[in-house]
RNA sequence: GCUCCGGUAGUGUAGCUCGGCCAAUCAUUUCGGCCUUUCGAGCCGAGGACUCGGGUUCAAAUCCCGACCGGAGCACCA
């Protein structure tokens, strides 16, 4: 029997009267981007779908390679919440180590891990000869006692590390006792010098996901094998292991490969003005652009959960926003790169325009007989063409250079309506993923502070900071 | 090399579990038209895909086999 198709995502796979229960789990090494927004709209959305929960955690445990950012913890909050995501709960894995410890304990005394003090290299040859070393068979009381030195600082880094026994002659290598905890003599951005013995990703979220209940898992396929992994030490302690999706890459056309550590060196070389840089694809970045946290999270649904690697157009994105945006974006008229045309009749003129297509509300642009308009339109006129000023009037082209223009009367159909900017009009600049557009607009954009607004005939902006008369804008699209 | 995933229009996506109502959904892109004192807006319309080969079957996007293509893992990274 085929269903009828509900819009949304796809059923989760649910056992009867079970609570659901999803994290998304960022390293906050960075501002989350577009690939983090994934994550928490998809995983919040089946919170939501099920009446479960969603929960934020750090997954901070390598101070090192992928050094966490004391700011980013906020900044991963602040886009949760901005994506109409609040976590019902949040979690700092750098503030549970104890805990951590306390498991790995217990699996040493079950004989279910062993301080391994072969260097890389040497287990590797073990691995592929699928042949246990030297430490696997050493007894537990030996081990713990290892274990307590790898905690207190007693061996530098490389030199043991925690392994959990798996299958020796596994056939894929990549399950074959793999690394729980590794020494890192780092200070944490967050903990500090307080422990030195880290547990890699696959223990720490592998005990996490069960204390906190986790029911379903969305992972990159990537992580595929950090199931298989994760699944030999849920069987020794007898959990059960949650139901795990895949999903596979997603990758934002217009911004090419990207990774939060990169983007972390470029910013910090001064390549981009911050996090927030209107080229990055940063949450931040779309924020402070315009763009609506409902269109974003409509985007995110629509592409749902594939394992296939994706590439998407920014394009789907701003069709998404554009809808929700439309309704609400004031209109005003901006001229980039403007020139100067010369009424020949008349000395000042009001004019009385639409604030919105829809809307009855109007706004008021009064200039004397010097009007300004885009270089771009101009780039296109010619002596004796008719065009029309909107909402203050035709004219007739007179002369390009300089450009002078005689008003007309009697309005005619199928002229060409352009945009415009006053005599007083303001400076504006717009900030574009591309470069920068500088020109004039007309005042009343100074008294749009933060709001979306749509520049008639160039796009949707939204007005970042207005300082003594000169208005910055971020485009959106 | 070994292990494992995946391949539906330009881009995403639904359908595949339980074969028929699928000459295949929806969105976006592209193209055309309309509307207009804005547009990259809106409205209307059109185009466009089941990777290939074989098999099973009355019937295959859907099941099976093979090929091809793409991706991932094999880290003391996440």
């Amino acid at each position: 029997m085929k269903e009828e198709r509900k819009a949304g995502l796809p059923e989760l796979p649910l056992a009867k009267g079970e609570k659901v229960v999803m994290r998304f789990a960022p390293n906050p090494n960075g501002a989350a981007t577009l690939g983090s927004a994934r994550g928490i709209i998809v995983n919040s959305e089946y919170a939501r779908m099920y009446g479960g929960k969603f929960i934020l955690r750090f997954d901070d445990t390598d101070p090192v390679l992928k050094r966490p950012m004391l700011e980013a913890y906020d900044w991963y909050l602040e886009d949760c919440t901005w994506l109409d995501a609040e976590p019902d709960e949040v979690v700092v894995a750098s503030e549970r180590m104890d805990l951590y410890y306390e498991y790995a304990e217990a699996l040493i005394k079950r004989g279910a891990a062993y301080v391994c003090f072969c260097p890389a290299d040497v287990f590797k040859t073990y691995k592929e000869q699928k042949i246990p070393c030297p430490h696997r068979t050493v007894g537990d009381v030996e081990n713990i006692e290892s274990w307590k030195k790898m905690l207190k600082g007693v061996y530098e880094e490389k030199e043991a590390v925690l392994r959990i026994k798996t299958d020796m002659a596994s056939e894929d290598p990549a399950l074959r006792d793999w690394v729980a905890f590794r020494i890192l003599k780092r200070e944490h951005p967050r903990v500090g010098k307080k422990y030195v013995a880290w547990p890699t990703l696959d223990f720490e979220s592998a005990i996490e996901d069960h204390l906190l209940g986790i029911t379903h898992i969305i992972r990159g396929k990537d992580l595929l094998k950090s199931e298989k992994r994760q699944r030999f030490l849920y069987d020794h302690l007898g959990w059960k292991y949650p139901i795990t999706m895949l999903w596979g890459k997603i990758k934002m056309q217009e911004f090419g490969k990207f990774s939060t550590s990169e983007l972390r060196k470029r910013i910090e070389r001064g390549e981009y003005e911050g996090w927030d840089d209107p080229r990055l694809p940063t949450l931040k970045a779309l924020r402070r652009r315009g763009f609506l946290p409902e269109a974003i999270r409509k985007f995110f649904i629509s592409i749902g959960v594939t394992q296939t690697d994706i590439a998407v157009s920014m394009k789907n994105l701003y069709a998404e926003n554009r809808k929700a945006v439309d309704a609400l974006a004031s209109r005003y008229f901006f001229v980039r790169n403007p020139k100067e045309l010369k009424l020949k009749d008349g000395q000042s003129f009001v004019a009385k325009a639409l604030k919105h297509p829809s809307r009855k509300e109007s706004r008021v642009i009064r200039t004397s007989n010097t009007v300004y308009i885009s270089g771009d339109d101009f780039a296109k006129l010619n002596a004796g063409q008719r065009i029309r000023l909107k909402f203050l009037c035709d004219v007739d082209i007179e002369s390009i250079e300089p450009l002078v223009a005689k008003i007309v009367e009697t309005p005619a159909k199928d002229v060409p309506i352009i945009q415009w900017a006053p005599s007083e009009g303001i400076k504006v600049v717009v900030k574009k993923p591309e470069g920068i557009d500088k020109g004039i607009g007309e005042p009343l954009i100074a008294s749009e502070l933060g709001n979306v607004v749509q520049f008639e005939r160039y796009g949707f902006v939204r007005i970042d900071s207005v300082v003594e008369k000169e208005v910055v804008a971020y485009f959106t699209q």
